[in-house]
DNA sequence: ACCTGAACACCGTTCAAGT
DNA sequence: ACCTGAACACCGTTCAAGT
């Protein structure tokens, strides 16, 4: 039982139940051995949390991009997007902490590398990449939760629809106005439209020409 | 033991110590009673969370707004990072799942208003609201992250400085000479600055004018 | 060095019984 | 209707003991 059968295991744990069901008794049950031998290889459930993200990049492919540093930028984000869409456990590992792998290193740089090609320095490019992070971490983070509130019928809630009453029509105008159609409307939420939209204004304007 | 008062100690414990340290138990405990008592209250756990939550927003004042729409999407989208940001656990309890407290819909107006009165149509503003979330609560998360990091020297980790060795210098140049600079290039992240940015970018360009 | 067994101090929730 | 007690099936982690 070597360190990298525990990663295995935990990491088939996480993709067929997620993070919920990770426990280090269910691990050690799975492995073979008594909860107490993994602590001989890490530290803590914080630490196995963490070796299980590191080199999940590399069963990743590149992706081909574009030459056209705006479009470049897009689309390493819409990758970075799709490819966490597939791998919900890892977005909910990622909320834990700092949690990072190097082989996702190349993400980082190519939004600078892009970001700097359309002119900002290198502190603004940086700062750039945390935003179009956030957008798309969020994204992941209130799909994946929609997502489950689609499976639980007994607990959906519609929101906002069903906080409204007819009482709010005159504090509320909009809301009350768009009521009934609100999933359809963020149904029609579009991330890469939203993304090309954040990252002209974090480039200070659409593309020139 | 009414649920008032069980609700009034969850948000106690959330406030003090955190969503890890909330226990159908210890709430029990603390309110006096037996764990099975407060499940003739509410229906479980996900439930009591979701009480916690709501009449939240209440506690919090309306700010005045500026006039201009730009700068009012600006200023509430400023307020909801600033007053969540004293409010930890609701982050927390917010990244799980789809709870919502009817007091904060008047957020969600006024940022699809002011959007509107920008220029875009009910739906466009809907998503840019969205987006603003999106961009509001990515920040909120990382930023709680690296505080709890930094609470923890044990583990701190400066990514992604430490995952850089000499031989990444030609493949990550740009990542190669922030390296170091990092840390503070992040503290310099203005969220307001980027948020302007942002909000450029959803109302197609910067103010006229 | 690597592993086990027993224990500690916890969990959420069900179920049958009490008033 | 509201609450209790006992139980079930779990947790992460420590500590002393074994090989």
């Amino acid at each position: 039982m070597d360190p990298e059968q525990i990663v295995t295991v935990a990491r088939r744990i996480l993709e067929e139940e997620g993070l919920d069901a990770l426990s280090m008794r269910r691990v050690a049950k799975e492995v073979g051995a008594t909860p107490m031998a993994l602590y001989h290889h890490v530290r803590d459930k914080d630490e196995l949390l963490m070796l299980t993200l590191s080199g999940m990049a590399r069963t990743v492919p590149r992706p081909e991009l574009p030459e056209d540093p705006r479009e470049r930028l897009l689309a390493v984000a819409v990758h970075m997007y799709r490819t966490l869409r597939r791998m919900p456990w890892v977005v909910q590992v990622l909320g834990l902490g700092d949690l990072a792998d190097k082989g996702a290193l190349w993400v980082m740089e190519e939004v600078i590398d892009s970001a700097m090609a359309c002119g900002l320095d290198a502190d603004d490019a940086a700062r750039a990449y945390r935003t179009i992070w956030h957008c798309v971490y969020g994204e992941l983070v209130f799909r994946a939760a929609a997502e489950r509130r689609a499976q639980d019928p007994d607990r959906t809630r519609n929101f906002p629809d069903a906080l409204l009453t007819e009482a709010d029509a005159e504090e509320l105008p909009h809301l009350t106005a768009l009521s009934g159609r609100w999933m359809e409307v963020m149904e029609s939420y579009d991330l890469e439209a939203q993304l090309r939209k954040v990252i002209d204004g974090l480039l200070g304007g659409p593309a020139a020409q």
